[in-house]
DNA sequence: AGTAGGACCTGGTGGC
DNA sequence: TGCCACCAGGTCCTAC
């Protein structure tokens, strides 16, 4: 579920609650698949167990939780993880992975649809770590550039939104709402072939991609189903939506209506009119 | 090598 | 009310 603008929204949420905090017991889930990835249970339970978090970082849709011992845990969400703050008292949540036990409060790991997945990496190796410096540019470092993106692109034929989909190509971070929403922005045609976009729409692409994120970012994300960013507050970018699930709509700026198609077998929404 | 498509899961929704 | 098919915001693997 969650793309960059709700991690984001989620790290941001997070970061000032539980950094400092020492974590004073583990809890994982018998058998979870999210942490297949992982060196065993017993063995991350003793690594967490005593440390302090020192930041809360993102690459992606990664999380990124740093400890005194520099290593760190990472967290992915898949499509319907969510991390939250819970009272000591409370019990956890159906579908509850992890529990990490503060002195005041606990976090836990929610997920329900297990698309979501836990890695950990020693002390020194988080920079190296397989998965984190395979992503591609995140959209708010300077190595994301119009020109970087249109290389990305350049001399493949898969239609552009799947290349946009794919985190470690042209950019991180993008996922089928917002990949939908910066083409529509952009001009151009999500079934374009990706390596056809000329410099100028390159350009043009760039742009949306961190205007749109950031102004989701701003909205604390999209509330489509069941994203919420933190007990249960919910997202404001669903409004914004230009493109996404609106179907037979009519377009916000040409008044044309809004079509959809299957990209890679993922709902795709454009303006035909607006995007060539 | 690059690309396409199904697999992996549970839960909510809408149609009958 | 119940049942069922279909849909969902993300990767990952396999086959062409």
């Amino acid at each position: 579920m969650p793309e960059l603008p709700e991690v984001e929204t989620i790290r941001r949420c997070l970061e000032d609650d539980i950094k400092g905090e020492t974590i004073e017991d583990v809890w994982i889930k018998r058998g979870s698949r999210l942490f297949r990835d992982t060196v065993g249970d017993a063995a991350l339970k003793r690594a967490l167990s005593g440390r302090k978090i020192t930041r809360l970082d993102r690459r992606g849709k990664y999380l990124v939780m740093g400890l005194d011992s520099g290593s760190a845990l990472v967290v992915h969400l898949g499509m319907s993880g969510g991390l939250y703050l819970i009272e000591k008292e409370n019990s956890v949540p159906d579908h509850t992975h992890l529990k990490l036990e503060f002195s005041k409060k606990n976090l836990v790991m929610v997920d329900p649809r297990t698309f979501g997945r836990v890695l950990f990496s020693k002390a020194g190796e988080v920079d190296s770590n397989v998965v984190l410096s395979a992503l591609a540019p995140d959209p708010f470092k300077g190595s994301f550039t119009a020109v970087r993106l249109r290389e990305s692109l350049s001399g493949r034929k898969l239609p552009l939104k799947a290349a946009l989909l794919d985190q470690r190509t042209a950019v991180s971070g993008l996922g089928n709402i917002y990949a939908d929403e910066c083409c529509f922005r952009a001009g151009v045609h999500p079934e374009r072939p990706a390596g056809s976009l000329s410099a100028t729409e390159a350009e043009k692409l760039h742009d949306s991609i961190k205007k749109v994120l950031a102004e989701a970012i701003e909205c604390k994300g999209t509330t489509i189903r069941d994203y919420q960013w933190s007990e249960g507050r919910s997202g404001e970018f669903e409004s914004r939506l230009r493109v996404y699930g609106r179907e037979g709509e009519e377009c916000r700026t040409c008044g044309g209506r809004i079509s959809k198609s299957r990209i890679r077998e993922r709902s795709t929404y454009y303006c035909p009119r607006c995007q060539k």
